[in-house]
DNA sequence: TTGAATGCAAAAAATTTGCATATTG
DNA sequence: CAATATGCAAATTTTTTGCATTCAA
């Protein structure tokens, strides 16, 4: 994988130290939303990064496809790396509960996408909305 | 499955027209922005009906698991029938295109996560993002 | 009749945009 | 130097809330 600045140039847009800061904010907390990362770079860096930056940092970083969002929280988007395959979040319905499981669990069904439909699913955080053990017990 | 009016009292709360419309109105559309449920029953009833009922219609069908809402276009939500179980949307998030699998794809995926975490899926109109055949080729 | 729901308007939250200025390549 | 990006403030867009009135049970 080659580096930030190249990768922005060869798509014809330039590296910033806020690009980096972001990319590197969202690296470190693992997922975050737009408000938290604004948060996390202006505590470390001496002056205070622009809401706006942020968001055009994130849509930067997407096309170049380093990081994806999800919607763990029904309002606002998290961002995280493309590359951070660890997990899958499960959200539940009822409680709001987050749980996670590894992506082995979705192996087939990625599978199964690319097959049928030649899709690349990066199902890696996305959100799977039902209910959890507890909740469905319940009802 | 007992009817909405039921259900509701069930739940100590009321059946209006309202909720009535609302429900009707994301069966018929099949998924669906509090948006274009108010315009779809505000063209059909008398009166047009309020935003604020139309969001606090959807709490209350969605506390009652009859809907719930995937995020398919990343601002707006979008609301479908629980039972309507037809199909898993899959989002490109380099052309913004959305296809369609049929749940099948996912049976095992489900089987697992209820295996290991006890967690009840509604993978049905998840929104999955990743690339898409024409752009993961593109790339 | 009484608690819950609606409608309206105002407030809050989240995101986008315009534009002057600063910065990258 | 030219084109791109930032920062700020204002504008949009989306969702929530307060409250008087209406309505379901």
């Amino acid at each position: 994988m080659s580096d930030l600045g190249t990768r922005l140039r060869a798509a014809g847009r330039r590296l910033t130290p806020q690009r980096q800061q972001v990319l590197d904010a969202v690296e470190r907390l693992g997922h975050a939303t737009p408000e938290q990362i604004v948060d996390a770079v202006s505590a470390q860096a001496d002056a205070p990064m622009a809401l706006s930056t942020v968001y055009r940092s994130l849509e930067a970083l997407q096309e170049l496809g380093l990081v994806t969002h999800t919607h763990v929280d029904h309002r606002v988007p998290s961002y995280h790396l493309t590359t951070h395959a660890t997990h899958i979040h499960v959200v539940c319905r009822e409680c709001g509960s987050v749980d996670e499981a590894p992506v082995e669990v979705a192996q087939e069904f990625v599978a199964r996408l690319d097959g049928s439909l030649g899709f690349q699913a990066d199902v890696t955080h996305a959100a799977i909305h039902g209910l959890c053990r507890t909740c469905r017990k319940q009802s």
